[in-house]
DNA sequence: ATCTCCAAACAAGTTTTGTTGATGTATGAG
DNA sequence: CTCATACATCAACAAAACTTGTTTGGAGAT
């Protein structure tokens, strides 16, 4: 368990440093028909077993897919709340008002 | 101008890159009030100025920002369609069904 | 026990990002 | 014109992220 103590910045950060990668979002792509395994995920993609597990691990650290072990193999699937998060954080940015607010240095 | 040719994927990790730094968030929080020139943000950020004005491009790049010059002065302000398109592409992102599809390996 | 298969973990090398300080360009003031 | 201000851009460096190949460990199968 990491220790944590995200504050509301870094989580953002997180979440979307890990939807920042081709090969993050093609595996969101394919787990949204539901679970697999990473053996089908290496084949489908045609990437290296290992650079699969480097990505599915930042993925997982963000929360954004979670993993079940089913005899030698694992299997993962999206985290619909993590979408809901992210979701959240966006509405969040927009601009409040019509903004004609002050400027400053005119 | 640079030559797109944009994916829906390369977009998509354009605008995540953008949005997963530290600094460049705290750019958006300032931004929410209304318009700032680079000259506040720098102030208020404490950073160097070449250093905001990296990540300016960044966030301009990437359309979540635009620009408006003004005698000296250059005034950033927020691109609210840009955070609307995040959250489609958010949108399109969650899983489909209840995913009880076949797994994989089984 | 031994062998095989799946996947995580590690290590080394490469690439991408971000920082810093210096330089360049435009605008306005004196 | 000369000088100062506001900002962009560049080059050099530092740090983080990603790739590739190899090793390790756990779960069956023989």
């Amino acid at each position: 368990m990491t220790v944590a103590a995200h504050s509301r910045t870094d989580r953002a950060i997180e979440l979307f440093h890990a939807l920042s990668d081709e090969t993050r979002l093609e595996i969101i792509e394919l787990l949204r028909k539901g679970e697999r395994c990473v053996c089908e995920l290496t084949d489908t993609l045609d990437a290296a077993q290992s650079r699969l597990s480097f990505h599915l691990r930042v993925l997982k650290d963000a929360g954004i897919v979670r993993d079940r072990k089913d005899g030698r193999w694992v299997h993962y699937e999206l985290v619909p709340d993590a979408f809901e998060e992210v979701e959240t954080l966006v509405s969040g940015m927009k601009p409040r008002a019509l903004h004609r607010s002050e400027s400053c240095c005119a």
